[in-house]
DNA sequence: AATAAAAGAATGAACATTCATTTTTATTTG
DNA sequence: CAAATAAAAATGAATGTTCATTCTTTTATT
C-alpha cells in the first residue's frame, strides 16, 4: 500500500475512534490512549497527525460537519421554488441524520457542550450557507416569516436532531411516515 | 442559624457551584478542587454530602429539574381547554428559560451528553407527566395531532431550548414578539 | 545507508478521594 | 449557668491513579 494512502488511513481510524468514544462517554472522558488502542496505533502517533487533544476533536468535528454539509447539499438545486429547496434539503438532514446516526450524535454533542473550541465553531456554522440563503430568498419573496434564521433553524431543522437523540436513546422507531409528518410540519412553521 | 440551616447553606453552594462550573467547562472540565473553592468550603466536604463526583452532578441535575417543573406546571389548570392548557405551560417554560438561563442551559447540557445516569435520566423525565397528560387528552378530543409524544416535544417544547441556547451564545436578543411568535409557531405545529 | 514513521516506556501534572487533625456545636454534669 | 466532655462538621494535606504529552529506541521506507 502507498505510504500516503496509509497515512490517511491511520488519520481515518483516529477520526473514527475519536467519534466513538467521545458519543459514548465524552470529550474528557475519552483518554488519547483509548483512541490510540482503538485505532490500533500507538499513543504516541497520534501526535504525529494532531497537535494535541484539541485539536484532534476540532479537526473531526470540522471532517464530520463537512461530510454532513456535503451530503445535505448535495441534490440542492437554486433554481427552484423556495418550498421545493427547503423540502430537497430538509429531507437529505433527515436521512443523513437517520443513516449517519454516529455522526449526528457527535454534531449534536459538539452543538450542546463547551467541547469544541470557537474558531472551530465558527467555521462549521458558515458551511450551513446555503440553507440561509435560501431563507433570505423566501422571505424577500413573502413565502417564509420574516423571522430571525435561528427561530427558523430551531423551529425547522432543530427538531430533527431531537428526534434522533430520542430514537438513539431508543424510545421509538422514526418510519418514512414520521418523516413526512415531521416535514410537513417543519413546512408550516416557518411558512407564511 | 441553625445547624441545619447551615448545611443546607452549604449543599446549595455547592449546587450552584457545580451548575456554573459545568455550564462553562462541561462534566469532566470541573474539578472537585474547583467546586470546592467556588462554594467556599474544602474538598473534603463535599463527600460529607455528596457520595462522589458522579452523585453530586445526579442530585444536582434532579434538583434543577424539580425547580424546572415545579415553575412550569405551577399555573397549569386541568380544567381548561387543551390549547389553553398547552399555552399556560409552553409560556411558563419560555419564562423559565428566559430568566433561569443558568438552569436551563445546564438541563440541556445533562439531555445531550453522557453526564447523568440512567436512572437519574430517567427520573428527570417522569417530572413532565403533566404535559404528557395533556397531549393524550388531546389526542383523544381530536384537536392535537395523533402523534408520538416525542414528535410533539420535538417540534413544540424543544426549539425552546435552540433558541435560549442561542440567545446565550449572545447570537440574537429574544423579545416578546419573538415569544408571542415561538408560540403561534409551536401550536401551529401540534393541533389538528 | 539515510530518512521518516511508529512504537513503548517515561514524565510530570491534575485529579478524585481518603486520612489524620482541628474546629465547631451539642450535651452532660457539678 | 459554666466548665467539661462528647459528637459532629470541616479542613488541609496526603495518596494513588489516570492522563496528556514527550523522549528514546526500533522498524519501515526510500
Amino acid at each position: 500500500m502507498a505510504k500516503l494512502q496509509k497515512s490517511i488511513d491511520k488519520r481515518n481510524a483516529l477520526i473514527k475512534a475519536t467519534i466513538e468514544l467521545v458519543n459514548n462517554n465524552g470529550f474528557h472522558a475519552t483518554p488519547m490512549s483509548k483512541i490510540a488502542k482503538m485505532a490500533n496505533v500507538s499513543p504516541a502517533t497520534i501526535y504525529l497527525y494532531f497537535e494535541n487533544k484539541q485539536d484532534l476533536v476540532n479537526q473531526t468535528y470540522l471532517e464530520v460537519k463537512t461530510k454532513y454539509t456535503d451530503f445535505v447539499f448535495n441534490t440542492y438545486d437554486q433554481n427552484t421554488s423556495v418550498k421545493t429547496g427547503f423540502e430537497l434539503i430538509w429531507k437529505r438532514i433527515a436521512e443523513f441524520n437517520s443513516n449517519e446516526c454516529e455522526y449526528s450524535f457527535f454534531l449534536n454533542q459538539c452543538n450542546n457542550t463547551p467541547m469544541i473550541d470557537e474558531p472551530s465553531r465558527q467555521e462549521g456554522i458558515r458551511h450551513l450557507q446555503p440553507l440561509l440563503d435560501l431563507w433570505k430568498r423566501g422571505k424577500d419573496e413573502g413565502v417564509i416569516k420574516p423571522m430571525s434564521d435561528y427561530i427558523l433553524y430551531a423551529y425547522s431543522i432543530n427538531p430533527l436532531s431531537s428526534l434522533m437523540m430520542a430514537q438513539k436513546q431508543g424510545h421509538f422507531q422514526l418510519t418514512k411516515e414520521h418523516i413526512e409528518d415531521a416535514f410537513l410540519t417543519a413546512w408550516d412553521s416557518i411558512k407564511l
